[in-house]
DNA sequence: GATCGCATACTAATAAATTAGTACGAAAGG
DNA sequence: CCTTTCGTACTAATTTATTAGTATGCGATC
């Protein structure tokens, strides 16, 4: 089971952002967090967490009454790669034009600007 | 109709990529496009084709004995808004973080890094 | 020990996305 | 003119995603 992962759906990353915020949770858990968002059924939460768990994404383990889910992976490798299928599909695969759009489109504001200017030469240096 | 556009599944984006290209297309043109990379049907295309027309992406106009479709938006502005999409559904509407992904996960090379050096002093001069 | 609260397992309704088939008309070629 | 070709319109099968209901079990409480 080289997993490689089916890829996460919109829903399913509410989930997964939950879930990684908490660390550590039951379906209850998730459910009444996601509550206070949106309107959405306990057994709704439960068969999600249930595919998550056969995608692979999470990880149950019995405890006490209910199971108690934890991610398989952190959220910065599968964000990682949700970005990098975005970059595939949108861009062909190529990064920069991405960059570009970020820039230009009034999504980064002075002092984001000033953050990845700092990133980028600690990063050009290693 | 002041369209909030319906979003663009994985599928209408690759037949848009190939009327972009093609700038004026009719569907057996995308269609011959499209086989050389993949079995597809003609009239799934054509089907393609008119749900993009009825989301508001494409245009079509008679012409001789077909119709010949043409997009209604720039790439530019479309990708843009699936680039504001990603980055809401995924880091929460916050930019930044996409820009840390991108430079620490290689998907950026030196080069890819000096270009965006210039752009942003660039845009931060404006 | 009957009932309540909470948990899971199993099932399923609905919607959205993907892919394509069938019918049929116009025109082009013989 | 009849057949082939190419086009559209209409219909639909299949899959995947989303949402949730129902059955049922277990432990705590009255």
């Amino acid at each position: 089971m080289r997993s490689p992962k089916p890829t996460l759906t919109e829903q399913e990353l509410e989930i997964m952002k939950v879930v990684w915020q908490l660390e550590t949770a039951t379906v209850r858990q998730v459910y009444e967090t996601m509550l206070a968002h949106r309107r959405i059924a306990y057994t709704t939460v439960m068969t999600m967490m249930n595919i998550l768990e056969q995608k692979g994404y999470l990880k149950k383990r019995q405890d006490d009454r209910a199971y108690v889910y934890r991610p398989s992976q952190p959220q910065k490798l599968v964000i990682r790669s949700m970005v990098r299928e975005f970059v595939n599909r949108v861009f062909n695969g190529s990064a920069e034009p991405l960059l570009v759009h970020l820039v230009e489109g009034q999504h980064l504001d002075a002092k984001d600007l000033e953050e990845i200017r700092k990133t980028i030469r600690k990063d050009a240096k290693s």
